[in-house]
DNA sequence: GAGCATAATGTAACCGGTTACACTCCGCAA
DNA sequence: TTGCGGAGTGTAACCGGTTACATTATGCTC
């Protein structure tokens, strides 16, 4: 591979030269110019980004730890990433955390040894996981109200009271939850909203009628289960999933307890993937901004590797209550 | 940030016997390792990964070239990579190419320049692409027969041909296809094997049953309406979609059109993602080891990279039939 | 043509590690 | 005592760029 020194020995001119003819032109007069890029053409020449980035001590790349990117949120919230980080000459780090501590820690020792300049993080912080170190330039892009560090978010709590108020309009008073796990963040702030909706209703809280799933499908289908074994008097009318996916899987469960939706039960998801479209029937969802939020914390950690900023942000985008088909009013 | 120099002169040692001390401890005394050690925690030394790489002239990362990173399979090929490169101590850089060429190109570019030692490449080979430069160490992990350079795959002629030897078996003659765009290497393919089955079976193809999406939800849901605007006698009695995504959209427009799945008209998928499991009715289709596909090619493409291998080698994984519900018997 | 400002180029240090080679020290055999 | 070998360590070159500073070339004014 041919290197900046063989491009100076074939143009005739110092290494300095042929550097500045390649990164500041204006410098160099038009003849040198010529034979440099004569060279480069010669000899092939593609700079080394390893040794270009070494001696800038940085590294252009971002880090962005995702629990799975299979789930089609977060690769929309890592396409809003990849494009701000793209136009900005940055390259994007895939750590692929699968939900574990071990390999988190793997991915941000990385960053520690400067393989990349900052992290994304998409998993929400815990109640107790520790704060990241002082140093380190990271962002969450899919975080909770009270994230120690940067964080995007939207509105957990005010979402969730938007389509349970839509339940409650609706005429539902028993109304289940699918939630995540309990200690998740995101579990944890809809709850909020949702127990707020049922109090400014004046409805009593009912704890048989939570359940909890881990956001897929399997655990929708398996949460569903919960309630269509319930007596039918004791069962919800009406149910709150945390997320689209298990949504759709409690809707395979429903149908297969012969249950109608919205006829005999009425369900509603959060995050109007794709899919939330194309169930049957389509799935009344919060929309949210995927892409924008990957966008914004990418702005975000690019602003902090700058050096451009000092204070802690907490940008909170706006969500969007969908109707479609798999809500109905409450039939006696 | 502290570097080795700084190791040494606390530690009272040169800073060759640091760098022996952490990578080759067994060169270096008992004292010396402890000095060493203790000097490494007292200024918090983590090595600068940029300069080992670069004095190493490798990168430690692998470019995946995908073109939508919000497709669940990618998604899933991109996880067998991710653990791959993980367990080898490489890091994927993320290369979201939106199907564009200009994008695709600047990623390659990338390589060229070093920040990565190798690429895979989850977009299959079109017949007019230019073969890829000789010296990059590059893999497809979603290729087609015929692929110029290293490709692991499963073999679309005959699993096409299973699905369609399936419906033949039912009972269809009039099967209609949805295939993804006409130069794509994998519609090509499936279409061959399409046209294998029919006429093994004596049937004679007719092209108004074949219909072109670009196998997202949406174009699926299109396609449907090629079929159901048909008159009834001329309509396809099966549908053989090209992937599960635009049969979970054509079996939305088959629903509005009130045609039921499968009594009236049977329609099967490919790839088998979790989706096709919890559609309604479940999808028949074809089940890709898309893991797999992903780990084998980025265990091909490490290979390249240390020099192992010369000859190009293509890779068949097994695929295999997965009946559900989505097909059904021709009825009179 | 001298004097000076400015443009263009070259020299060499530097980024932070790794490693070939040289050197010292020590034990042991002759 | 001398010679030899091997273990342990240090010195300095090197990876491939960038850039501060020094130097030379050029153009302009008087």
């Amino acid at each position: 591979m041919s290197n900046i020194r063989e491009v100076s020995r074939v143009a005739g001119v110092s290494t300095a030269t042929v550097s500045r003819a390649l990164s500041t032109p204006d410098k160099v007069s038009e003849k040198t110019l010529k034979k440099v890029y004569d060279a480069v053409e010669k000899v092939q020449y593609r700079p080394n980004m390893m040794a270009q980035n070494f001696r800038a001590t940085r590294a252009w790349s971002l880090m962005v730890l995702v629990p799975d990117i299979t789930n089609r949120f977060f690769a929309t919230v890592i396409q809003g990433i990849e494009d701000t980080a793209q136009k900005n000459g940055y390259s994007v780090l895939l750590g692929d955390t699968r939900d574990s501590e071990q390999r988190e820690a793997e991915y941000i020792r990385r960053v520690e040894t400067r393989q990349s300049d900052g992290i994304i993080q998409l998993r929400p912080h815990h109640k107790g996981d520790p704060k990241p170190a002082e140093h380190l330039k990271i962002v969450n892009a899919c975080g909770c109200e009270g994230t120690p560090y940067d964080c995007v978010r939207i509105d957990n709590v005010g979402a969730s009271r938007a389509i349970v108020d839509h339940l409650i309009d609706m005429g539902h008073r028993r109304i289940g939850v699918i939630s995540g796990l309990a200690d998740n963040p995101h579990s944890i702030d809809r709850l909020k909203g949702y127990h707020q909706s049922l109090a400014a209703a004046g409805i009593a809280p009912d704890s048989s009628l939570i359940t909890h799933g881990d956001f897929t499908l399997w655990s929708g289908l398996q949460a569903a289960g919960h309630f269509t074994r319930m007596p039918a008097r004791h069962r919800p009318t009406a149910i709150f999933s945390m997320n689209d996916d298990m949504a759709i899987g409690a809707l395979q469960g429903l149908k297969n307890a012969s249950l109608r939706v919205p006829d005999d039960i009425s369900i509603a998801g959060f995050d109007d993937t794709e899919y939330a479209r194309f169930s049957d029937p389509a799935l009344t969802t919060i929309a949210q901004p995927g892409y924008d939020l990957g966008r914004c914390a990418a702005d975000r950690v690019l602003r902090l590797i700058e050096g451009d900023e000092d204070a802690t942000a907490d940008i909170v985008l706006p969500h969007e209550l969908i109707l479609r088909q798999s809500t109905g009013a409450h039939r006696k």
